[in-house]
DNA sequence: AAATTCTCCTGAAGGC
DNA sequence: TGCCTTCAGGAGAATT
């Protein structure tokens, strides 16, 4: 499922190659992602030319003449560059540029998203509510102390809370719970200053960590077939229930947390 | 208001 | 071997 590493591997490797690049062709083959594809979406972006592309938070955001084309890729949604269009089953959506290349949207459970926006894209009704980036300055010890005052939820609901911060999904808060030493159920309010201190670095290790890692599996991404960079990624924990914790070698434990499998060393967290 | 549950979808994995 | 069931997951909507 992509997270903030995935989809700022995707980000990176596209920027270069579809920076003023035009759209000459829009081909929906299946409208039916989470919310449906504008059906003018051919109208809306055809002729356009590629400006940047910018991320906040899951969302990709494709910056277009006088408009946005918002992506969210859901769990399974990737983007690739290729050279020629042979379609496969789930790919949903092809962007033919002007270069020849095609850039295809694949997203097998169908749980993502393709918006077209005009106007402040950060006024749009599913970025607005969002909350700050982690890798962000402002996202620090202090920022997770204070905000963390009035919630008794657990804090790896509020990390997975996309209003407070943006990015992070389930496998990232698991392994940064486990780096900071702090148990997943712990409510918000609860966690002490120090706490805070290491959770917040914790994250921002760890994303950082998956991004370079991601950019390294992507290397070639933009030329072939880009596959989601968390596959190479060593993880701690996540998706390891019952297998020896790789700091004391207590097996880890699974327990379901807001509807989402959560995974923890007992010993190493508290 | 805050927290939980439901919902979309299909590939993978497990059971028989 | 193959069919059937269960589960996973992002996040908005609905419900408690």
């Amino acid at each position: 499922m992509p997270e903030l590493p995935e989809v700022e591997t995707t980000r990176r490797g596209l920027a270069p190659s579809l920076r003023g690049r035009r759209m000459v062709a829009v081909q929906v083959r299946q409208p039916r992602l989470r919310r449906p594809v504008p059906p003018d979406l051919g109208n809306r972006v055809g002729g356009k030319t590629i400006q940047g592309i910018e991320r906040r938070g899951k969302y990709l955001l494709f910056s277009l003449d006088g408009g946005t084309l918002i992506v969210h890729l859901g769990m399974s949604g990737s983007l690739r560059l290729v050279r020629r269009a042979t379609p496969e089953k789930h790919d949903h959506l092809i962007l033919s540029l002007d270069d020849g290349r095609h850039l295809v949207l694949r997203d097998p459970r169908r749980f993502g998203t393709v918006l077209w926006w005009q106007g402040p894209v950060d006024e749009h009704p599913l970025l607005r509510d969002l909350g700050v980036e982690p890798l962000e300055r402002e996202f620090d010890a202090d920022f997770l102390y204070r905000s963390t005052r009035s919630s008794r939820r657990p804090i790896k609901n509020l990390l997975m809370d996309q209003r407070l911060v943006a990015g992070i999904g389930n496998i990232y808060a698991n392994e940064a719970l486990f780096l900071a030493g702090v148990h997943p159920t712990r409510p918000a309010d609860s966690l002490e200053r120090e706490e805070c201190d290491r959770l917040a670095t914790a994250i921002k290790t760890v994303l950082a960590r998956a991004i370079d890692e991601g950019g390294t599996t992507l290397r070639d991404f933009v030329n072939d077939r880009g596959q989601p960079g968390y596959f190479q990624l060593t993880l701690g924990v996540y998706g390891r229930a019952g297998q020896p914790c790789p700091r004391c070698h207590t097996p880890i434990q699974r327990l379901t947390l807001g509807q989402r499998a959560t995974y923890f060393c007992h010993r190493c967290q508290k």
